[in-house]
DNA sequence: GATATAATGATTGCATGCATTTTATTTATG
DNA sequence: CATAAATAAAATGCATGCAATCATTATATC
């Protein structure tokens, strides 16, 4: 009797998996804005068919990570300045509505969940930087996914990307060092505070990130894709 | 010479066509909440192969208006009462800041278009229910438009059909006759007034669409979707 | 030598076919 | 007659193949 069915439980669905994969390459900017995506390439890379990875890439055109133009090679999209200005402006909305929704209502085990992300951006601060971009994205995602409001949860997921993507186009190479701090404030404010002065904090949060960040700056670099996919391929 | 490309210019993107008419059928409430679209039948409709009608239904999904399970047929979303008190909440913070970007800077031509969108509401509200949502919906949109800001059009854009699915979902069969005079209202404030003052009617003018609508209902009919789909092929 | 033009290779767009899974119908059974 | 199991029909998941289009290199022309 032959292997029928995918080896183990496998996950049904692999188009989800390659975007987990090209997302987390994304923002930790192991890919940048206008790398060339085949579907060829990416197809052998996570060993589907071309069919799965043009599914994938329709999906992250869909959540503006990618740029998909007719006949054309799919590119990572590469924001300009004024949408990077127009995400944190949506980013902060989101957010502060995230903060007023937990303001005064996270139970020990949220706020044990999110100091540990706070511990492992500390601990990955002089380490590669993908992984504090990583990270510090991860806290903010993972704030809005305690609100249990599914499409709330995913706009802010999404946003989060955007801007981390938007940084890479346009930020400096990485500064974390006051991010964690403010992380560790946002969480005690949010525990205590009241829901406005939490949501006011958010936003001072959010448009230091972006004013740290958006001093000007531009990426060139020249690698194999194959080879920039190879640790993100399960 | 015969003809190779498709007839006359056509248009290069079948999947984008497709799209844009089951967005209007779901809007219109052509199609409710719940209904079911199988590939084969989208196809045959539309006149493309399943390979494309898959790739439409995909791309909805990313928006929200069609649920995607496995090995399922896929179906037009059923947003819960939670969600949809969610999307409202998004909305108002979206549009505020629409407004708030417009307040002071709408010229003629875009005063006469609005107008003339709340003039084919007013005509149009004792005809086809599905007409008047339509247009109330266009108006928000093309507010957006206005901004020239493509990120923010975007989410206000997939935000209002959500909300009109949202409606169709719970809302009563359809208040049309406030939302034209306050749409009036607010072109009026947006074009003369302060910008807060134009953010905060929009606030209440969406809070009030919501309320007048949001008094339970439900739905339930069963006709062919090849025949509910025959007008929106085009 | 620089620019324009033609041939070659790479890549996407899309339909089709088969295996797998679900959904509907039929038949058996208490 | 209602309920459950078995069977048949329908629908999805995915890889593959061919035509159309784009990208690149080689060749010709000024």
């Amino acid at each position: 009797m032959t292997v029928k069915k995918r080896s183990g439980k496998d996950e049904g669905d692999r188009v989800a998996g390659i975007c987990t994969a090209l997302r987390r390459a994304i923002i930790e900017r192991a890919l940048l804005p206008g790398d060339r995506l085949p579907e060829d390439a990416l197809g052998e890379r996570f060993g589907v068919s071309r069919t799965i990875a043009r599914h994938a890439l329709g999906q992250l055109a869909a959540e503006g990570l990618v740029d998909l133009r007719r006949n054309r090679i799919a590119v990572v999209a590469i924001p300009t300045f004024e949408d990077t200005r127009d995400i944190f402006d949506i980013r902060v909305d989101l957010e502060r509505q995230v903060v007023r929704h937990l303001a005064g209502k996270l139970n020990d085990t949220q706020t044990k969940q999110l100091k540990a992300i706070i511990e492992a951006e500390h601990e990955a601060r002089h380490g590669a930087e993908g992984t504090s971009i990583r990270l510090a994205t991860e806290f903010h995602v993972r704030l809005a996914e305690m609100t249990g409001k599914p499409i709330l949860i995913r706009y802010v997921t999404e946003i989060c990307y955007r801007a981390a993507l938007a940084l890479a186009a346009f930020g400096r190479p990485h500064s974390s060092e006051c991010a964690i701090s403010e992380h560790l404030e946002l969480v005690d404010i949010i525990s205590t505070g009241p829901a406005e002065k939490a949501a006011a904090m958010m936003k001072d949060h959010l448009e230091a990130v972006a004013s740290r960040a958006l001093l000007q700056r531009s990426g060139g670099r020249s690698r194999g894709l194959m080879d920039i996919l190879a640790p993100y391929a399960e």
